[in-house]
DNA sequence: GTAGACCTTGACGCCGACGTCAACGCCAGG
DNA sequence: CCTGGCGTTGACGTCGGCGTCAAGGTCTAC
C-alpha cells in the first residue's frame, strides 16, 4: 500500500507519515520507483502511535510502543518499556490534572467573589418581593 | 523604577516585560535617556498579569484584567469583560480537566490489563508454596 | 499524448512566550 | 580614563507536530 492509502486507513496525513518516518518512528521500504510500500503491520504500528497521540502522549513516547509491536509482541503495552511510559504518563497526568484542578478552584472563587461585588455595586432589579395578599389570577405570566 | 528592578520585583525577567510593552500590554514611560520608567501600579498590572499567566490563561486574555485596572477599578475583574474571561476560561478547564480524566482511566486500565498479561506469561518465582508439613522456625522470615 | 492523480525531496511557516546573542549607549565609582 | 553594570534595539532560536508550498518525477486513464 502507498502512503496516501496508509494515510487514508488511519486517518492522519501523508505529511505526517513522512514525519513519522524522518523521526525513525516508521520507516518504509521503497519500490522500484522510490515510492514508499507499506503493508498492514506498517497500519498497525501506525494506530498505535495515533492512539497514543490522542492519550496526548509526545511522539518519543510512543517508540517504546512500536518496538515492542515490531519486535513480535502481541500489543505495544507488552514490554516492559511500554509499561515504564504508562506509568510516567499517570503519574504526570496526575500531576497535570491536579494543578488544574487547583487553578479551577481558584478561577472560580474568583469568578464568585467578583460576581458578588458587582452585584453589591449595583443594587436595581429588587427581584420582586412577595407582598402579602397580592395574589395574581391562574395564568400569573411566565417570569422567563 | 527601572525595568531590571520591575522585573526582579516581580519574579520575571526584562525581556518579558519588553515582551509585553510589545504586545501593547504594558507600555512604558521613557526618561530622558531613554531608560524605560515604571511605577507602583505598573507593578500591580505586572502582577496580575503574571498570575492569570500562572493560572495558564494566554497573554490576550489577561487584557481585560490590565485594562480593567488601569480604568481605575479596584481590582483587575471588576469588570465584566473580566468576568466574561473567567467564565470561557472555566469552561475550558471543566472540558480540558475532564478529557485529562478520561484519558488517565483509559491509561490506567491498559496499564492494569497489560501488567496482569504481563504476570500471566510469565509464572516465575512460585511466590513459595506452603507445602504441608514443612513449617520453619520462630521467624519465618518477613515477607516484606 | 496529455491530463490529472498520485508520488518524491526540500524548505519555510506556524503557534506562544519568551531565551539568547550581538552591538551599541549611558552612567557611576575609583 | 576606564571598567562594569545597567540600559537600548534588532533579530534569530526554541519546542512539537505537523501544514503548506514549490518543483519536479511517475503512473493511469482516456
Amino acid at each position: 500500500m502507498r502512503i496516501g492509502e496508509l494515510a487514508r486507513e488511519a486517518g492522519t496525513t501523508t505529511r505526517t507519515l513522512r514525519y513519522y518516518e524522518a523521526r525513525g518512528l516508521l520507516p518504509a521500504r521503497r519500490g522500484e520507483n522510490g515510492y514508499r510500500r507499506y503493508d498492514e503491520e506498517d497500519l498497525r504500528l501506525l494506530r498505535q502511535i495515533r492512539l497514543l497521540q490522542d492519550f496526548g502522549f509526545e511522539l518519543e513516547e510512543t517508540r517504546p510502543f512500536v518496538d515492542c509491536l515490531r519486535a513480535g509482541h502481541p500489543s505495544g503495552d507488552s514490554c516492559p518499556a511500554s509499561l515504564d511510559v504508562y506509568r510516567r504518563k499517570l503519574a504526570e497526568l496526575d500531576a497535570v490534572i491536579g494543578r488544574l484542578q487547583e487553578v479551577r478552584e481558584q478561577v472560580g472563587a474568583q469568578l464568585a467573589r467578583a460576581e458578588l461585588e458587582v452585584s453589591a455595586a449595583e443594587p436595581p432589579e429588587p427581584r420582586c418581593e412577595m407582598t402579602q395578599g397580592h395574589e395574581r389570577g391562574a395564568d400569573d405570566g411566565g417570569d422567563d
